[in-house]
DNA sequence: TCGATGGTTCGGGTACAATCGAACTAGTCT
DNA sequence: AGACTAGTTCGATTGTACCCGAACCATCGA
């Protein structure tokens, strides 16, 4: 069986929806779920990410020369951003990511630590 | 195309491999990694076993009434252990599993302080 | 207004994970 | 030996995640 619901929005003809492309959601602090983060921090790509952002406070898409694809990195840092890891500032064109450590600080005492010690590989 | 590699063994003539059933591996302590650990905490009946461990040092797979099926249990254990979260005693037919605490807080500090801190729904 | 820049979203392929029932195994008890 | 208990393993199904290229969009500079 297979779905066909999700072909619903075409995006070719621009006005007839007005859902914007710059939503940018991130949980509240108190929505916060340790699962979400878990999972989000499982994936060793965006561990990565994560550990630059203890050192750097703030980085762009653009600056990694790790990743592939430039749409599989937007992915990462959206599930990041979802989980309620980072958060995302607009400013021009580029998208500043940071580190939402007193959020993660207030809501789970010790995973900033957890992430800060052990450089392994991966 | 679909896969024909995985149906080399069939178990239903015992003695013909000697592969035991109780092997039971975990990692050793340093070869433990986040991302692993992180991967199995990821999932919310994984995370409320540890959470339970947290208090109650051993249980086995019968203590529980929240899965369904007993192989989904032993599949939730099984990762757990594997990657380093749990080791598992055997006493008889029963399997007794246990957090690794002290491995865990050697190799990641502040960890299990982010599993003991805030009950929520999962 | 046009093109470049820095991203997001879509659609699809492929790989991995969660779940289950059925089969199996290994100990224990009678 | 046979039945019971506690759990593992197998095989299949279903669902989800990762990854990519193509299309799209918003902003900036010329």
């Amino acid at each position: 069986m297979i779905a066909t619901f999700a072909v619903r929005r075409r995006k070719l003809f621009p006005a007839d929806e007005n859902l914007p492309m710059k939503i940018l959601y991130q949980p509240r602090t108190p929505d916060i779920l340790l699962s979400n983060v878990f999972g989000a921090l499982s994936d060793p790509t965006r561990l990565h990410i994560v550990r630059l952002l203890l050192r750097t406070t703030e980085i762009t898409c653009g600056d990694f020369e790790i990743a592939g694809a430039k749409s599989t990195l937007s992915h990462h840092f959206k599930t990041l951003r979802e989980a309620g890891v980072t958060s995302t500032r607009v400013e021009g064109v580029q998208h500043f990511v940071s580190l939402r450590r007193d959020d993660l600080d207030a809501r789970f005492p010790g995973l900033i630590a957890t992430l800060t010690c052990a450089e392994e590989p991966f």
